[in-house]
DNA sequence: CATCCTGAGTAAGTTTTTCTAATGCATTTC
DNA sequence: GAAATGCATTAGAAAAACTTACTCAGGATG
């Protein structure tokens, strides 16, 4: 039983554009030929892989032989390298939180040889796409290896909260308590978001539920900050110089939510990603706020 | 840059046959359209994989190219596997002892879906097969994790140096002695095994040099000991019968050697073979010497 | 409501690939 | 030194995969 490597480069083409005419445009093909190919790939499986949409998804048996096309592509370029030979490059899904993104994960990814699919979601879930094999390797809160993955711990992502000084004089000049709390406005990056009511519970010991907005855009959350709109956490790297100047205030001196972070990859590619996860473990030691060591 | 799946099965097949005319049987195709796929497989390589010999053997890229036939038709048999779909069944290469191969490891293949093969190397050196790539797996002396593998304890086969009463009373009359043990004749299976001097350094705490027969085989090694050809290293289990009835006897009451074993799998076909480890794992529970619990 | 546009599926014909069959040419074997 | 074994090569046949051209469905547009 041989999985030809064309079609499952079509699936892949198919499921990263969306369409098959862009798959076609991706493989130099026409898009006849990618039709005739997934149909022919879905024949021998005996299952629909592609469900025909805008844009195309997969079907659970599509998404598992795209992992295995994505897994195919790693090794074949393990193979290239080994051998000395120039080949295309591979290409990577990676699991990875939003602020992690925003602030210190890119530079980690330059001078890869690799070609980086992110999917962006919640850190407390991206270890469901690795789980899932969606990915083949992920920034996560969770500290358990996933079943099949390797697991490094790379330090934490430092949260301050923070508002406008406008806000704070509008909403706490009685001081930062479980009363005012309750009443201002607090930002909120989506719904998966813990990170403010934690804090919330972690000072006050209550689990208060304040007005929220909610701006599922890193930067739009600064900005909202700065604008007064409401308070929130922040990545300290992405405040830091708005602290300096005055333009946002922590709510109280020096308060501060540490996330710790950990890189997970699925461990039949580690090898190949080995220069990847060595890249990412030496950014995030610079990047992220590690652990005393005593 | 794909491997053409067909290719690499020419490839794997004559390697495993050692020549093309026998790989073209398995294939159930022509030796000529084994010898085109091997030379479209080397114009694309750019380099030669089979030295034409009888049999033919590996150069080094064609080795690495072989182990990714094995990865790849591993891969996909778990592919299957996650599917539901029936498919051939993958071949696995394995290297092991001797002695574990005569002892306790052929049981804990049984009930696989995979095809075995085995490579007996001494328990030493099966590592370097493993870091080469060349297996897939091993049953190994090695404690340290290999590059890439992942390691489990077994446990230790145990070796009681034995000889027949007749040789014992030609050549011990006047006991176990350093002087005796330099001239009685001792049994050695090859040239890397170190068991008979290890345990004669162990116990007189001397490197003697005694006379010497070489017998690379476990049955032919427990023969000669019977036959009063000289004195080995027996697995305990080989020769348990033969000390009960009293055709064998130590050569110091309770005197034994045990060599502790580990199984070391490749990470990145740990998943498709984590049936089989278990089941080796259970076995050498069953059969190998297992270290105190406190 | 008819029309246009986009994107997938299908059919027919052509190109490309890959096989078999036949043959050649070494090397080994008796 | 004839026969046998085993790989390489070639030509032609068979199979596979692609392109072109067309059809069909669904959504947007006038």
């Amino acid at each position: 039983m041989h999985f030809d490597p064309s079609q499952l480069a079509a699936l892949s083409a198919i499921l990263r554009h969306g369409s098959f005419e862009a798959a076609a445009r991706d493989l130099n093909v026409t898009p006849s030929a990618v039709s005739q190919r997934l149909k022919a790939l879905e024949n021998r499986m005996g299952t629909p892989l592609v469900i025909r949409d805008t844009p195309c998804r997969p079907t659970p048996a599509g998404q598992r032989l795209a992992r295995h096309a994505q897994d195919l592509s790693l090794l074949e370029a393990q193979v290239a390298k080994d051998l000395g030979m120039t080949s295309a490059p591979a290409r990577v899904r990676v699991a990875i939180n939003a602020d992690s993104l925003a602030t210190w994960f890119i530079p980690s990814l330059a001078g890869s040889e690799l070609l980086f699919e992110l999917e962006v979601d919640d850190q407390d879930h991206s270890a469901d796409w690795l789980h899932q094999g969606a990915v083949a390797a992920a920034v996560t809160a969770r500290e358990t290896p996933v079943r099949g993955c390797a697991c490094h711990a790379l330090g934490a992502l430092r949260y301050i909260p923070t508002a406008s000084p406008a806000f704070m004089a509008r909403w706490f000049s009685a001081g930062v308590t479980r009363e005012t709390l309750s009443r201002a406005p607090v930002l909120t990056f989506n719904a998966k978001d813990q990170l403010q009511v934690s804090w919330i519970r972690q000072t006050t010991g209550h689990a208060l539920r304040p007005p929220t907005h909610v701006l599922p855009s890193t930067q739009a959350f600064v900005d909202a900050a700065l604008a007064g709109l409401g308070w929130g956490m922040n990545p300290q790297v992405l405040v830091e110089a708005h602290l300096q100047n005055g333009d946002l205030v922590p709510l109280i001196d020096g308060a501060k939510l540490d996330t710790p972070l950990f890189w997970q990859v699925a461990r039949h590619v580690s090898e190949p990603l080995r220069p990847l996860t060595a890249s990412v473990r030496r950014r995030a030691r610079a990047a992220l706020v590690q652990p005393d060591q005593h």
